[in-house]
DNA sequence: TTGTAGGCGTTATCAA
DNA sequence: TTGATAACGCCTACAA
């Protein structure tokens, strides 16, 4: 196991300097065609590759992305991330995988980790609470994009995301549209941009067909815990309980539902009900749920292409707000009053 | 936004040479308290971080791990991934992530990325069909780890997994134990580790309880897409139908549910039913599922553990294979016949 | 069209 | 305890 070739090995081999030997490698700058042949043969005998580092070092950029996600656990990040790695993989570029598990500690940690410009970009989730640091990648060149949430202080950061608002007024007219005047809704945190986007799209559905709002019926629930079972149960248990919920919550939908099955409220009998996120076993479960089906392809698609363009500066700056439309699965979780 | 401050920035403003400065860095060699402090200062005020590949390239390895997983659809995956990178973080170790979709092509490729020696180690779910590509990266020292599966072939490399034959042997002695004569069991293609070792398990159930073993009930199907549902199909339409079956592939727990809901087969009423590893939606569906949870997160604190050793090379040569147990937990899916 | 040489930011060796 | 200085492997003017 004698130590691995360097470009020096592959030109003296190929009886060439190193700048055709960097030359044919980059495609930079002209190469006679038999030079070029001879380099490929001392490239292939020598099972030569040019070492990562010292080309990241020489140019003063990364082909690597970071990729900030809050949480694998969640069936909807864990998609996400599966197409994020293969268009990555399109583009040639390499994925630095972290986690913030909501956690503005973590997030706070990978970035610093980050901020040695071993990555070249950045597409994350962000918590919303490190805008200093986010600030800072910015500072120092490294591209970002937000991928499903964005933070309002950060308004110079591109952004993918899908229409939140019309997807939650939908989701909610078609429970008002079927005789359900008490509708609720667990959403994100407030301080979260789908949080406050979704809430709005509800209570927009809501004043367009003259229902009022019930501040009762509008539960914030935090991404990480089991909160959005105990306020469905609180929802549940007001004097005029809701006979529609929308979970717009996405990690919240599952403790949500296990709480339902437990209380043994019978779905679309006692509560229509609809998801936000379509799992693979959303349509396992009885009854098959209503839902709010994310592109995750397209969330994917844009966040990396994105990322790219910005990292070849093939962009005006102007930041670029993405946001495409989520479509709406009518299922046998939701009926008429 | 000047550009970022390098270790000769620190360097003059602490009045003090790169040398120093490189060494409060690294805790290696002396340093004088006083100058210490300064250097701290100075570091502080530009903010200075070390460039990774910098320092990549001088010392010659890298603190990446590549992480090569199947598939973060399935949700086992997914969630091995969340671990990894819990524990590679507390560890100072990055993951560099690609998946290989089972596909030994993509596989291939990615395994070629890393030959660039931008990781110092690999945790991976090999497909099987890159031998030559796997050893080539040990031949240039870096050090990796299969997870979940392993390779015959490749008996140099480290191995994570759970008890594949005891899980799958305890899983079906459940079903025979219960009066069932007649088992069968969807397993992973017979040239992957986890496929021949939860069959062997099976088969020695079968042996111990003196049942006969009947080709028809042994199905391997293929990771991805939906042989699965097909395979099981093509068992219950048998003279004698199995009235238990284990579904010891992952990756098609969820489509052989899907039909045998189609297909109002009844649970555990016409079919008792083991899978294998334990959702977070395992006990959503109804019946909540019988199954054989694997320990991801000992999977994936080991798999770091070692890669994490080997990579400064703290351990003996010889190539450990840990085998971790699996918990059976037995749900509402099977009954007694 | 090719080759030489300097630089990228760190670490490490070895005098002082 | 400190400070020059030579690697590390690649890219890229610049000269030939």
């Amino acid at each position: 196991m004698k130590k691995a070739a360097t470009i020096r090995d592959v030109a003296a081999r190929a009886g060439v300097s190193v700048s055709v030997v960097s030359r044919v490698l980059n495609g930079t700058g002209p190469v006679a065609a038999p030079k070029r042949a001879q380099v490929l043969d001392a490239i292939e005998a020598l099972a030569y590759r040019p070492r990562a580092a010292a080309r990241q070092l020489s140019q003063g950029h990364s082909d690597t992305v970071g990729l900030l996600l809050a949480d694998l656990t969640n069936p909807f990040f864990a998609r996400l991330a599966d197409r994020v790695v293969a268009d990555a993989r399109a583009r040639d570029l390499q994925i630095l995988l972290m986690t913030t598990q909501e956690d503005p500690h973590l997030e706070a940690q990978a970035l610093d980790t980050l901020l040695d410009r071993s990555v070249g970009g950045m597409i994350g989730t962000p918590t919303g609470h490190n805008v200093e640091r986010w600030e800072k990648l910015a500072a120092l060149d490294i591209p970002a994009v937000f991928v499903d949430r964005t933070v309002a202080e950060l308004d110079q950061v591109d952004v993918v995301s899908i229409e939140n608002v019309q997807s939650a007024a939908t989701a909610t007219r078609h429970l008002l549209d079927r005789g359900h005047t008490r509708v609720g809704i667990v959403s994100g945190p407030l301080d979260t941009s789908t949080g406050v986007e979704r809430v709005r799209g509800y209570e927009q559905a809501l004043r367009e067909r003259g229902v009022a709002r019930d501040e009762r019926l509008v539960r914030p629930a935090p991404f990480r815990g089991d909160r959005g079972a105990d306020v469905v149960a609180e929802m549940l248990a007001l004097d005029e309980p809701p006979t529609g919920l929308v979970v717009a919550n996405t990690a919240q939908v599952r403790v949500v539902l296990k709480m339902l099955a437990q209380a043994r409220i019978a779905i679309p009998g006692d509560l229509s009900l609809v998801v936000f996120d379509d799992n693979p076993w959303t349509d396992l479960i009885r009854p098959p749920l209503t839902a709010v089906r994310q592109p995750i392809d397209m969330l994917a698609l844009h966040s990396v292409e994105l990322v790219h363009a910005r990292m070849r500066q093939k962009l005006p700056p102007a930041p670029r707000r993405i946001r495409v439309p989520a479509e709406f699965l009518e299922r046998s979780s939701t009926t008429h009053l």
